[in-house]
DNA sequence: CTGAAAGCGCTTACAG
DNA sequence: CTGAAAGCGCTTACAG
């Protein structure tokens, strides 16, 4: 079954090359009739273009990478889906590659999308890497970070205010009267995490309290974590009146823990997430959240993206664009003033 | 920033790019010091390969498509994460497509897939429309059909014995004593909502109960159509004591609704749920439900796809396999032959 | 042990 | 209003 190409309908129509491929793009006039041949001869033989053969001329391959940590996460599932939307929206497909936080995968998954000559990615690392970066800087491919931190230099990048979002869950939590507070981190070598646990110290010391060191432990983000240091956190004493983790899969795992041990929610502990996926407000009680504009994010990232595959490569300037979080509080959260 | 090419590598190394080929390729003997110098140069210009132009020629481009239905269903999430991963693991990039439930735009994808050249296509598709599939026939792109209901002549077709699944979760809850059960099922042209639903009812049948037709109401697979339809089966007289929704984001959001309504689970309702994601076994009470063998699932669709990719299209044999669901009981079901 | 050259399916400057 | 031909960056039969 070899495949129809340009030749065959040229031949079919009885005109050239050249006509049928203005006709295809639409690129330069051409006369009713010799149109109507072509176009007769193309679903007559049903043609599709060989996008392969335009990219090696054209140098455009109007496909995008996309690089994401973890796709069963739903925080970036819900990205992927936005960005490839968006991306088709205007015409692009995404390659997906997820780096399971594995630096060799990515690493490897990055010299596929160079081969592949994608006209751009979204990158959102394993890790804070900046090797990777350098070899799509070098290939001249234009990069749009997000949720990550990186010299400017290097690329764009697209972040959340993580301190004063970090701030604003635990100043939420000490306004309900808390004061015993305890905090679910990510892999701390991460700056968002990071910066949102300096915001947390932050509202903390504001009140004198410097919070203990037991009440600070670190997840990988996954639910299973949550449930994981949960048990630790049980343990402590006095117990914290309060848990605020870093995202909301960290959350869910860790409330299911303490009702697993018998305590309420929010009597016994108020739990705060972050993220806001779908999940938190359905959930019984309903999550307190930090919520990231995922839709804002994913727009603004593939903006970006594509405005820079538009420009030459020495007029890029790249840009840090900081997007604020917003505290949505729910059922999870209670005051223990009155207690 | 002109980019390398093996031209450009030939030159440096003074050989032909022919040489420069095989040592890439490692596709035919080269002697050592040509391979040397060959080697030298390449990492001195930084040389990347340019997978278009490969293949352009080789006829492979080695990506495939997986079309979804929604990828922010977690199921679905969870199926393009592992078919990604296995797919890398066969040295293959996965271009990911959302139909979002619009034909529309899975056609148009479909389109993109043809024209992108890619070896071939995971489809679950919107609908159960055979118009794309043909077309991806027509350019000989072998297709592998997941959870989809269509004729073998036109694809592999990987399905989950859902009549029998059906069946399990229903006769789970009679065994437990339930006779009044609701059924919230997906679009019912969907041929595993329907089988499902076949299932259901003959496990009743086979106890001599014909279930109310009030008992029987539509969601679409989503959390928010699980809310919505629980409140309308909190409204049937006499209410039923457990509830089977066909997917776990549905049940999910019909607990929520019958827990803001003062309902406790499961003493007031039981409820089964259907795919079992990760989820399932985090919330509280923890979610009995029809596991749906994912990983097996993601496995055979790539190594059948695969394995078609290496066949000429004469000697393709479709297959229809039909993979074994199986219950997990948890808390949210409980008996009530004592009560 | 290695090279010259054709060709994959397109686009596009050049020409008339 | 349309065509002949070069070229994008590779691979590979053919030749020596």
């Amino acid at each position: 079954m070899r495949q129809v190409t340009i030749k065959d309908v040229a031949n079919q129509a009885g005109v050239s090359t050249t006509t049928v491929s203005h006709v295809i793009n639409n690129t330069r006039f051409v006369a009713e009739p010799t149109r109507d041949a072509v176009e007769k001869a193309m679903s007559n033989l049903g043609y599709h273009p060989n996008t392969l053969a335009r990219s090696l001329r054209s140098g455009e391959t109007k496909t995008i990478g996309l690089m994401l940590p973890d796709g069963s996460n739903p925080f970036f599932a819900d990205m992927a889906r936005r960005i490839e939307d968006l991306g088709f929206k205007n015409g692009y497909s995404v390659i997906l590659c997820n780096s399971d936080n594995d630096l060799e995968k990515q690493c490897s998954y990055i010299d596929t999308l160079i081969a592949k000559q994608v006209d751009g990615v979204i990158f959102i690392s394993a890790g804070e890497s900046k090797e990777d970066l350098q070899r799509l800087a070098n290939t001249g491919t234009p990069v749009v970070v997000v949720d990550r931190n990186i010299p400017l230099s290097l690329a764009d990048m697209i972040l959340l205010d993580n301190e004063q979002a970090g701030y604003d869950g635990a100043k939420h939590l000490i306004d309900l009267g808390h004061t015993r507070i305890a905090l679910i981190t990510g892999p701390t070598e991460l700056a968002p995490s990071h910066m949102r646990e300096c915001g947390f110290r932050k509202a903390l010391r504001e009140i004198g309290i410097e919070p203990k060191p037991e009440y600070i432990v670190q997840g990988d983000f996954t639910m299973k974590s949550g449930s994981f240091v949960m048990e630790k956190l049980l343990l402590t004493e006095p117990l914290p009146t309060a848990v605020f983790a870093l995202n909301d899969m960290m959350a869910i795992g860790a409330m299911a823990t303490a009702r697993r041990n018998g305590y309420r929610i929010p009597e016994d502990f108020s739990f705060v997430g972050f993220d806001n996926i779908e999940l938190a407000s359905a959930i019984v009680p309903s999550l307190t959240t930090i919520a990231q504009p995922v839709g804002k994010i994913a727009e603004t990232a593939v903006e970006r993206l594509l405005e820079k595959v538009q420009l030459d490569v020495s007029s890029w300037e790249n840009e840090e664009i900081i997007l604020p979080a917003k505290i949505i509080v729910r059922d999870s959260t209670r005051s223990i003033l009155l207690d």
